[in-house]
DNA sequence: CCAGTATCCTGCAGGC
DNA sequence: TGCCTGCAGGATACTG
């Protein structure tokens, strides 16, 4: 589900929600194993008593910082939902962190098909984490369009591989990727060294705009994501060819044809992007 | 180095 | 109504 404007529209809303607050107790930590194995021990251990800061966002990752060393780091994956919520609010089956605040609320996690995670980094290992140690630069840089062009023009890749490379640039997804190609007019099948500099940074600065403006809507909600507000995203009126193959292109009015790169669904224009 | 596929999971839509 | 298939916003580990 989330790709960087959802996670910085939940990111936004825990600003709001959870900085100043301090953790109680942990209410519940599921036994279900999620993408990294949760840490009952651990978190019980470090969360209680301790004041949440302004959270961070790293890519797709959030990380939440508090006001003592270490911080919780945050991946929704495909469903997942980071919420602060009323304690009496409805808890869904697959909730699988609950942790109460101390103005009666509760921070909970859940993730229906547990693709997310959530783990506690001790000082110093945010530096070496896995997760976070191979990403590419921030999409939102306003320098990235100057530099990331001619990286990936030295890339024999398709194009739409590289966006949603984690390594390359740090949290485009298929949808964001899937518009800002149609946006560029470049074929999502197109390699990296087919492409000359100027429309590797007007690709580039596709991606920011449509990030940016999707974070202004509050990102896409299909299905599941809601923020961490449980408000829904507005971004998904705005699609112009994700989720659309077989209607026709809203530039030329060809019809959209969809395929699949580096194992993902993409919906092009054969008209329009060459 | 690269491309393609399978894998982890649940839920839902569509076809029959 | 039910059963089956395919597909879904992600990331990674394989294979060839």
């Amino acid at each position: 589900m989330p790709e960087l404007p959802e996670v910085e529209t939940v990111r936004r809303a825990l600003a709001l929600h959870l900085s100043g607050r301090r953790a109680d107790s942990l209410v519940m930590v599921s036994r279900l194993k999620l993408r990294r194995a949760l840490q009952p021990a651990l978190l019980a251990e470090r969360l209680p008593g301790r004041e949440f800061l302004e959270p961070r966002r790293r890519g797709k990752y959030l990380l939440l910082d508090t006001d003592a060393p270490g911080s919780l780091l945050v991946h929704l994956g495909m469903t997942g939902r980071l919420t602060v919520t009323a304690r009496t609010a409805a808890r869904d089956r697959h909730t699988h962190l609950v942790a109460a605040l101390d103005n009666g609320c509760q921070l909970r996690f859940s993730d229906t098909r547990r693709f997310g995670f959530v783990h506690w980094l001790e000082p110093g290992e945010e530096e070496r984490d896995p997760s976070l140690s191979l990403l590419g630069p921030e999409p939102l840089d306003p320098a990235l369009a100057k530099q990331l062009p001619r990286l990936l023009k030295s890339r024999s890749v398709p194009v739409k591989s590289l966006l949603l490379d984690q390594r390359m640039l740090a949290g485009v997804g298929n949808i964001y990727a899937t518009e800002a190609l149609w946006r560029a007019r470049i074929r999502p099948t197109r390699r990296g060294d087919q492409l000359s500099l100027q429309r590797l940074e007007r690709l580039i600065i596709a991606v920011q705009e449509v990030l940016q403006e999707a974070i202004e809507l509050g990102g896409t909600t299909i299905r599941d994501f809601v923020s961490a507000d449980t408000s829904a995203g507005y971004f998904a009126n705005r699609l112009q060819v994700y989720g659309r193959d077989g209607e026709p292109c809203p530039a030329c009015g060809s019809f959209l044809r969809r395929s699949v790169i580096a194992g993902r669904s993409t919906v092009w224009c054969g008209r329009c992007q060459r």
